[in-house]
RNA sequence: GCGCGCAUAGCUCAGCUGGUUAGAGCGUUCGCAUGACAUGCGAAAGGCCCCAGGUUCAAAUCCUGGUGCGCGUACCA
């Protein structure tokens, strides 16, 4: 092209080079915020939406306020604004309500990290102290997160943002408790908590991960009989000795015959217990057990009413229980015990080879150690069976049925939920505890001043909730539960996408608590996306040093190339390898984008109004135009973005610009200003069709063009309202 | 151990309510400055659709078994 040529032209100087998305990006979104359209109230009060549409709503899940935005957080944030962005093109009241987690547990942790580096600790500081500092630290990381969530193009309604921490949200949490107490859904008592010694709180089940380890497996002989273990260090408190009624090998002891052996220290006086939970097949079939540390042992121990002796204190050293090896590390004295057992002839044997998967921390790997510690509990099954109810009556249904199976075989084993943490950051639990006999009462109030059990003293609870425990009631928090309008109006919401790693952390207990409080479930469907993986399929992770930051492929490619890089290939719920080139793919779909616009824009400059379309590009239409605006509507209605953008990829490149635009060329040099008028109006009508079929997907690029198009193109001004392409 | 899932082109994955020559992106090879675009255009190569059985006129697609991998969950006797 000559530059004498260019000037002939209309086409808006923009258009003069390759686009660049740092050009445009955080102008657009300006605009878009201040238009007001985010929120469905002003799109109604501008004419843009009826107020009687159909309503299209979506919560958030809160990103962790305690870092930057990672992969995981660019997909979801993506997929949302999707369906967002589609749901108000089509007319709907549309509403997404954005938020910012807290995260308790886990941004304590990242806090307690930085404290560490500092040479610091929790441990040297009061709660008081600390809980500003989290504070601080979380409330500015939680703007910094929000700012990179409007980067991505997120269209969420930033009037109605929520923090976990707002009084709203802890007046719901607080009442729910209230009521599950006097519903007898939580219970305060002792029993087996899985044991962080690190950082010295207790965890939910699903808060440890089961590590694959060998390690030796000890036989000792114990009286008569030879008892296998992996744990010397708790075999203290060992005095009784469990075998299955029907081993035959056994059939002379007699339940509850008492027996005097050697043991670590010296004599003990054993009982023989009777139980269907010793396994015969496994070992010699005779075990030892220790109640205290152990919840299978706990639960023979509660059946046959025996004592239950602590063994290893809370930082994992051993109590005077031990004797000689009271306050050794529970590693440092596994060796020595099993020396001295040897030394006393009752080392039978060790096996080398044994395997078996070992409950750790899932923050910091450190072996978890039940104990036995009085802690709140969720009476789960009732609350569990009202879920499975609602899943059973389809009122909320899954995106892929796998997902689905996954939810009911959980729920249908479901255990007591621990819901008190021993750590600062988080909710307070609202109770008064008995210091005499460690009795729990909610107390919303703060009136209860002595035991309602054994009138003893009482203090307040020094704990926290489970964050579970509150972001499970999120879409309550969000929606403004119970007299709002947009309770009323949006609840149940439409979909809850998330990741599919917190299907049961998070989505399950939303299903149970929204159903508990309002009867409803809290959405309607549930989409699940999977996790973001490396190029290579490795989780990424800072030590392995794969992480893709989403800021630093949105400077170097555009967060359009971004989003369609996490959307295009990747059905939902499956795992996705996040690879470069193929971002660097769709940023060049962006710049083709982009010159098929200056293309049709300098064809079409001279395009007559009111144009009519001959016969044959009448047909085009009907076969070409209305067909694929079809099948990629269809795809988008039933939530496959993979399939839907990438038919809009290969429509705009394959036939809008190879075949349509190279077809054209001759026609729109025609003398015949009827078949030139045809084609230029045809242009304009795949230009802005393909436009808006783009726009949820990219955006920026598709407003940034619609800005340049002649007022007689459009029929909105702003393309993130204008309506969906129909037939 | 139990549950769920995956196995298709060099790589990453679609397709799988069974039906013409199995698709895409990236990569590779060859050729092109073609008046929108070299972030481009045109072409090409590349696949016992994991294995073995079965159902069927017909199987990548459904069933059974096996192998390999991933995830979840239990068990520390």
């Amino acid at each position: 092209m000559s530059s004498e040529q260019q000037n002939t032209t209309n086409i808006p100087p923009i258009f003069l080079k390759p686009y660049e998305p740092s050009e445009h990006e955080a102008r657009l979104y300006k605009m878009w915020e201040e238009s007001g359209f985010f929120n469905p109230d002003i799109c109604i009060e501008k004419g843009i939406t009826k107020a009687d549409a159909e309503t299209f709503s979506i919560v958030m899940p809160p990103p962790n306020a305690n870092g930057s935005l990672h992969a995981g957080h660019a997909l979801f944030v993506t997929v949302q604004d999707i369906m967002i962005r589609y749901a108000r093109m089509q007319g709907k009241r549309t509403l997404w309500i954005p938020g910012a987690d807290h995260a308790g547990f886990e941004t304590q942790i990242v806090y307690e990290k930085k404290l560490e580096k500092e040479g610091r600790s929790r441990f040297q500081m009061t709660s008081e102290e600390l809980y500003a500092e989290i504070m601080q630290f979380t409330l500015a990381n939680k703007d910094f997160m929000l700012g990179q969530i409007r980067e991505l193009g997120a269209s969420c309604d930033w009037s109605r943002l929520l923090f976990t921490l707002d009084p709203r949200v802890i007046d719901i949490v607080y009442k729910t408790f209230k009521q599950m107490e006097e519903d007898k859904l939580v219970y305060r008592g002792a029993r087996i908590v899985n044991w962080c010694p690190k950082h010295q709180t207790s965890l939910s089940n699903l808060e440890t991960k089961s590590v694959e380890r060998k390690d030796p497996f000890y036989y000792f002989q114990y009286g008569p009989f030879v008892i296998g273990t992996a744990r010397p260090e708790t075999k203290f408190g060992d005095k009784y000795v469990v075998v299955h009624p029907d081993d035959t090998r056994y059939a002379e002891f007699t339940h509850g015959q008492q027996i005097e052996l050697e043991w670590i220290n010296g004599p003990i006086t054993a009982t023989v217990i009777k139980d269907e939970a010793s396994d015969p097949d496994m070992g010699s079939g005779a075990m030892t057990i220790t109640p205290w540390h152990s919840g299978v042992d706990f639960e023979i121990a509660k059946r046959h009413n025996l004592d239950y002796e602590q063994v290893i204190d809370w930082k994992g050293k051993l109590l005077p229980i031990a004797e000689e090896f009271t306050g050794m590390n529970i590693m440092e004295a596994r060796a020595k015990i099993v020396e001295k057992l040897e030394a006393k002839g009752l080392l039978v044997k060790i096996d080398s080879e044994y395997m078996h998967s070992v409950p750790c921390c899932f923050k910091c790997e450190r072996e978890i150690e039940p104990q036995i510690r009085d802690q709140w509990f969720v009476t789960t099954k009732p609350l569990a069976e009202k879920a499975l109810g609602a899943v059973a009556d389809k009122k909320v249904t899954f995106v892929t049925e796998a997902q689905e199976r996954v939810f009911k075989h959980w729920l249908e084993n479901i255990e007591d939920w621990n819901i008190s943490r021993q750590i600062v950051w988080g909710i307070p639990i609202p109770a008064k505890i008995c210091t005499k006999c460690g009795h729990g009462m909610v107390d919303l109030e703060d009136t209860i001043t002595e035991c309602t059990k054994c009138a003893g003293q009482v203090e307040k609870d020094p704990d926290t909730f489970d964050t579970w425990f509150s972001s499970g009631q999120w879409p309550l928090a969000t929606t403004n539960y119970p007299d709002s309008q947009d309770f009323a109006d949006y609840y149940p919401t439409s979909v809850m996408e998330t990741g599919k790693d917190i299907i049961f952390f998070w989505v399950s207990r939303m299903i149970m608590f929204g159903l508990y409080r309002t009867g409803e479930v809290p959405f309607k469907s549930v989409y699940l996306h999977g996790m973001v993986l490396d190029k290579q399929g490795k989780k990424m992770s800072k030590s392995k040093g794969n992480v893709i930051a989403p800021s630093e492929i949105q400077s170097k490619y555009g967060t359009d190339a971004l989003r369609m890089g996490l959307i295009v290939n990747n059905a939902p719920g499956t795992d996705m390898n996040l690879d470069p080139d193929k971002i660097n793919a769709n940023k060049k779909f962006a710049n083709k984008l982009w010159n098929i616009t200056r293309f049709v824009l300098d064809a079409t400059a001279d395009l007559p109004s009111g144009a009519t379309l001959t016969e044959e590009d009448q047909a085009n239409i009907a076969t070409i135009l209305t067909v694929n605006t079809t099948e990629i509507t269809k795809y988008m209605n039933t939530d496959r973005f993979d399939l839907a953008s990438e038919k809009i990829y290969h429509f705009v490149w394959d036939y809008f610009a190879s075949e349509l635009i190279e077809a054209s060329k001759p026609l729109l040099a025609s003398n015949d200003t009827a078949v030139r008028a045809s084609r230029q109006a045809l242009l304009a009508e795949y230009l802005v069709t393909s436009v808006k079929l783009l726009h949820p997907f990219m955006p920026f690029v598709t407003e940034a063009i619609w800005q340049e198009l002649p007022k007689t193109m459009k029929d909105q001004d702003i393309l993130m309202v204008a309506p969906w392409p129909t037939n």
